[in-house]
DNA sequence: TCTCGACTAGACTGACGTGTCAGTCTAGTC
DNA sequence: GACTAGACTGACACGTCAGTCTAGTCGAGA
């Protein structure tokens, strides 16, 4: 048993070292963008050596890929399918934004660096974002869908507005990061308004 | 005067190779973005040498700036100051709204090359799209603030807004110009769409 | 015919950045 | 004390690309 000991250790400092590399990197990639960082930046901002850095992951790209997909992960396990049904749907939506919010803001670098990335440029990145925001554009449309079915919201367009929908919160987003305005106190204030100006405008008005 | 005809020539055979270059350059730039781009390959597509190719811009950079100016030129130019006195302030809005969409649809190339743009990158880069966006931001925040007082719209937290409300417009152009929809018949289209997403969001409600 | 300016072809340089590899170091084992 | 696993190092090979430079072409005007 000396043997898992012994690899224990290890497995344990490399659960560091990987942990390093990728804070690092997240805060180097979401400052600069992918181009404008380098191995050299991130390895002598991580402590370690040029070699090291290969151990943990075969290129830059890779480690690119992993960072987003972190980001992914985590947004589209947080946002739930809006049951029409429910007794309070509007309710529904709230929470689903607020926990949004929540993973925007609690990882900023990640976000950042999603936010930054733009479609045709690299063949696998493209695939991640058509999976990030095809996975939202269906979530909207859906509610739209829905919310015009049980007489919620207008009839719209639903996927030009759920694309406007879609860039007004990355926008929204992507300003407080960059302005580094977000309090914790704020979030709620981003989220009521930010539902205020979706609902209202999609809200069924008195007639 | 013989030399005022020379030159003149000279001048048009300019102009030519100028536009055939910014001609190339924006296509590739905003199809691959501004890293993936090579001189070469514009040089090539442009059907010019390398020399040439100096003599019109003084670096890649030049070249990829300009390329952003013209387009921030053209945006800056189309939208104007809504009067809120006048006799229809919404038509104003929709005229502007209207003449954006044509430069946007006019210039897919430019206007990709710009949206894929992010801050943070390169200082002057930075500098030409605040320059952009913050004229973006006032113009909507005033009209945002001027029907609020003239109630035309509810009362709303503007700077966020206004940025909800750019990223919508952002995010929708995008994805059409990426998706290569755009025929001539969708323009008003978008426009009205746009226009009652945001309208019908913002107008007071009946009470 | 000579001049001149715009242009071409493309070799070249220097900087930079990625990924590799032979070897070191450490800690535990036998 | 010899050995092993494997984490780690850092010099270096190698490709890429922006920008420079030279030698020569071409057409038009004097």
């Amino acid at each position: 048993m000396a043997e898992d000991k012994r690899s224990a250790r290890a497995s344990a400092m490399r659960k560091d070292r990987l942990a390093g590399i990728v804070e690092a990197a997240a805060a180097l990639f979401s400052d600069q963008g992918y181009h404008a960082t380098s191995v050299a930046q991130v390895i002598e901002r991580a402590g370690i050596s040029r070699g090291t850095f290969y151990l943990y992951f075969d290129s830059k790209e890779a480690l690119f890929l992993e960072l987003m997909d972190r980001f992914i992960r985590e947004i589209i396990e947080v946002v739930e399918v809006v049951d029409p049904n429910a007794p309070d749907p509007e309710g529904l939506i709230a929470d689903n934004l607020r926990r949004v919010v929540d993973v925007v803001f609690d990882n900023r670098h990640l976000t950042l660096l999603v936010f930054r990335q733009t479609l045709g440029v690299n063949p696998e990145v493209d695939e991640k974002l058509r999976h990030l925001y095809g996975f939202l554009q269906e979530m909207v449309e859906g509610a739209l869908i829905n919310g015009a079915r049980t007489g919620l919201t207008r009839a719209v367009n639903v996927t030009l507005v759920a694309t406007a929908l879609i860039g007004a919160m990355k926008e929204v987003f992507f300003r407080l990061l960059v302005e580094e305005f977000q309090t914790d106190q704020d979030r709620e204030v981003v989220v009521q308004e930010l539902l205020e100006f979706g609902l209202a405008g999609l809200r069924r008005h008195a007639e």
